[in-house]
DNA sequence: CTGGGGATGGGGCCC
DNA sequence: AGGGCCCCATCCCCA
């Protein structure tokens, strides 16, 4: 006969137990705020706490100290309320981090519910048109009910799939079982966005694989990456293979995990904190990589670079060029594009690849795109035949969603200081441009960018 | 088939 | 935190 209750109470009462600091054999130092745990309880929830923990399992009559730098105290804090409750205090404001957090130690679960999270947040602005996924604090409190949640996932008597947590509730944010590769915010860029994720970690040099939990091995970051352990998770002879329904994990679950927070220690041990009893990691380390991503082994040292890497995954492109609308991840790119498609800003001529002047060379105009040719090669490709394209000249109409209040038009360019070479050719259309004039063109051209 | 160059995208980092 | 620049890797096109 089984009383389902006593799993919610035995919880509730370590989770007492931890409150009023009995038997807590394990301290978390978080960013200088340190957290009492039971061991037990850390080890049953994390991946992490797992091998950290069995790996001084030996000397159990000492408490064991771990030092974290990768994440902050109030992050650790929705962690630990996990651990003891079985609810996770998500918002947009923490979801990112919390993640990162759960990433590095190897909660699949709550990685599980932020990316539901997440996603749910996707889907609100999906409708909303004209918001992003944004991890800025602002989208948050733009629409507060949707985006704060607690996931509540039940207490389970053992570690399951990520996927065994969700609730099919859609009221809450408490869906799951979704792999992140079946969302995609602009549906015209899915292929590429995963094409783009597949290429980003063939580059990471990600391992696509199952593996089993709390046996991960580094294999993601090269500075840390070590064929020892590597080999040996190869052969699993050595470690007792958990039962497959509790190991076998989603590997786009997976693959975020093993990261550097495992060196090259012989012995497996994690090398960026500090595992011993008395030990503590040299923050140098950490403080130097801080943000992980949650996808795939990247690390990066600000948030905001973080922010900038997930849209290679979320496939977001905010920034749409207004010339010939292609969509762009970031601003600079497209104003890199800007430049050299649609201004003609290298004094190269496109043909003989020769510098060229205002005296030198022209302006070429063809279809929405501008290059410069020397005048030989404007001579050779048949200038006198060429005409001029005034549609061409005309402002282009350029899909408006999501444009970020882009203004850029470029039918401006055809300004007073512009001299429009009329010709007899197609589709071209011949510019003097002064070149000196070229900076000044730029700014004026793109008052979005500043 | 191959090498070169342009376009694009991602990361680091400065301002 | 965002903008922007630089560097580098990759893809693709073309000779």
């Amino acid at each position: 006969m089984e009383i389902s209750s006593h799993q919610f109470h035995l919880l509730q009462q370590l989770n007492e137990q931890r409150r009023q600091d009995l038997f807590c054999d394990c301290n978390i130092l978080v960013e200088g705020k340190v957290f009492k745990a039971h061991r037990n309880a850390l080890f049953a929830s994390s991946g992490y706490f797992k091998m950290l923990l069995s790996q001084s399992s030996k000397e159990t009559s000492q408490s064991t100290t771990a030092t974290f730098q990768a994440f902050s105290p109030d992050t650790f804090t929705v962690i630990l309320d996990f651990v003891y409750s079985g609810k996770l205090s998500l918002t947009g404001q923490n979801v990112i981090e919390v993640m990162s957090a759960a990433s590095y130690l190897q909660m699949t679960d709550v990685i599980s519910v932020c990316k539901t999270f997440i996603k749910s947040s996707l889907d609100i602005s999906e409708k909303e048109k004209d918001r992003y996924f944004s991890l800025s604090d602002k989208d948050v409190s733009s629409n507060g009910v949707a985006r704060s949640c607690v996931y509540g996932g039940g207490w389970r008597a053992e570690s399951s799939p990520p996927h065994s947590h969700s609730s099919p509730d859609p009221g809450t944010c408490m869906m799951g079982g979704n792999t992140w590769s079946n969302f995609n915010y602009y549906p015209a860029s899915q292929r590429n966005a995963q094409q783009q994720l597949s290429k980003h970690e063939q580059r990471q040099g990600s391992v696509k694989k199952s593996r089993h939990l709390g046996l991960q091995q580094p294999s993601d970051i090269p500075h840390y990456k070590s064929s020892k352990l590597e080999d040996r998770a190869a052969e699993p002879a050595g470690h007792p293979a958990p039962p497959e329904e509790q190991v076998h994990i989603d590997t786009e679950v997976e693959t975020p995990h093993v990261g550097y927070q495992y060196g090259q220690g012989s012995e497996g041990m994690p090398r960026g904190l500090a595992v011993s009893q008395q030990e503590h990691e040299s923050p140098h380390d950490l403080a130097r990589m801080r943000f992980k991503c949650p996808f795939c082994s990247h690390v990066v040292k600000r948030k905001a670079d973080l922010k900038r890497h997930l849209r290679c995954h979320t496939g977001e492109r905010p920034y749409p060029c207004e010339a010939c609308g292609k969509r762009f991840s970031r601003l600079d790119h497209l104003s890199s594009h800007f430049r050299t498609i649609h201004q003609a800003c290298k004094p190269i001529c496109r043909k003989c690849k020769r510098h060229v002047t205002e005296l030198t060379g022209q302006v070429v105009q063809e279809g929405t795109r501008r290059y410069r040719l020397c005048n030989e090669c404007l001579a050779e490709a048949g200038i006198d035949s060429i005409r001029i394209d005034l549609e061409a000249e005309a402002p282009l109409e350029f899909p408006q969603d999501g444009d970020k209040d882009s203004r850029w038009h470029y039918g401006e360019d055809n300004r007073s200081d512009v001299e429009i070479v009329e010709d007899g050719s197609t589709d071209l259309v011949i510019q003097q441009v002064d070149d000196s004039e070229d900076e000044a063109d730029e700014k004026d051209v793109k008052p979005n960018i500043r």
